[in-house]
DNA sequence: CGAAGAAGTGAAACGTGTTCCTATTATGGA
DNA sequence: TCCATAATAGGAACACGTTTCACTTCTTCG
């Protein structure tokens, strides 16, 4: 059985590592602000690394010991901004009497936020899509707090679920993915990507 | 000089097989099959321009003109061998005695094609979900032949499917790409996949 | 404080995808 | 057949991710 739980990582996830010096803290901050500000200003094309070195005030020789590759730098940044996303929605009740319905919601709230940054969007995307096993710890993350986020919006409140659960939360996000990348890619619209998604949560989540 | 390029670029790089002259096509096979030989043995970053170009003996710029991208290149070749791998299905019985079974039956002969071939899976995974909507014909290509043999698995013999179904098998090709390109990047084992890929199915076509 | 090692700087250089340019060869119509 | 045009060859050049290196600055610890 392949179950490397997941709810433990459902818990108090603590921010990035907190290791360095603050004036290092606050070097790696630089970095991924400007990485997303160029990211979403042109996209996965925009995030030059020299641009990011000179934006964040470092060397180039600095970023790459941060971040040993480019996209190690945007799946970094892809963490942080889905670890926002996600401290935004833990507060608040989601609306919807179903799971079902309350997945979609989520998602739909979740896809909007993306898709109101289509570069970003872009950017990230591509580089978790081409990310390898060098950069799994980070890819991890998102992975579980996309999970994470599916099940609590399945089961408000509850803290634990079942591997059913886990496992529908997993293809969900499996769907999700590739609709994501469809919709980056300029292969489908907007409203096909929720569409698609709509679909699959309720065939999912019927019973 | 460019300014009627499309024309030209159309001709020159015949998008079916049926276009150009003879030497044409043979030009265009020869940089396919280099493509597939060099993908096949070292993945996305042995599929170097150049090389390909000396394989298939043909300049640079030619290859260029074929081929836009590398992206474009390998797409093209992806979709050459998915119709070949569709084909030989085609003709085949499969077993199983529900949908779901046959549907993992095809899924797990596809994974275990591809799998066969590790480094020509990775490479064209990779160039895949990189593609932007310019090799959209291409891509297209690809996800209808998927959509098509996992619904002719369902249901072996019939010709047309209702809406519920092809969902169903849309779903179904969205979690199998996603697993894929875990495999592909390292981040979960061929046991995983078929696994996830079944869980998959199994929850889609439970009724 | 001072020294040793770690971290950061700035710049050059390399590899590979992509573009561009000129000369040469094929092709198809008058 | 001969010419106009498209296609190809050959190769230089450019862009950006990545590596490397010599030097400087910071941090730590005796």
């Amino acid at each position: 059985m392949t179950t490397t739980n997941s709810t433990a990582g459902l818990g108090a996830a603590p921010a990035t590592e907190e290791l360095g010096s603050s004036a290092q803290r606050e070097r790696r901050k630089r970095i991924l602000d400007a990485t997303i500000d160029l990211a979403s200003q042109g996209g996965f094309d925009a995030v030059q690394m020299r641009e990011v070195a000179d934006r964040a005030e470092v060397a180039l020789g600095t970023l790459y010991r941060y971040f040993p590759s480019k996209i190690h730098l945007l799946v970094s940044a892809l963490g942080r901004e889905f670890e926002k996303a996600e401290g935004a929605l833990r507060g608040r009740e989601i609306p919807g009497d179903t799971p079902a319905e309350r997945v979609i919601e989520v998602l739909k709230l979740t896809s909007r936020g993306l898709q109101g940054d289509p570069h970003l969007t872009e950017a990230l995307t591509r580089a978790f899509m081409f990310a390898d096993s060098s950069v799994q710890t980070e890819i991890n993350q998102v992975g579980m707090l996309m999970t994470s986020m599916v099940t609590r919006a399945m089961y408000p409140g509850r803290t634990d679920f079942g591997d059913q659960d886990v496992a529908i939360a997993k293809v969900i996000g499996d769907v999700w993915l590739s609709a994501l990348v469809g919709w980056v890619t300029g292969r489908s619209s907007a409203a096909d990507t929720a569409q698609q998604i709509e679909v699959a949560v309720k065939l999912l989540l019927r019973d």
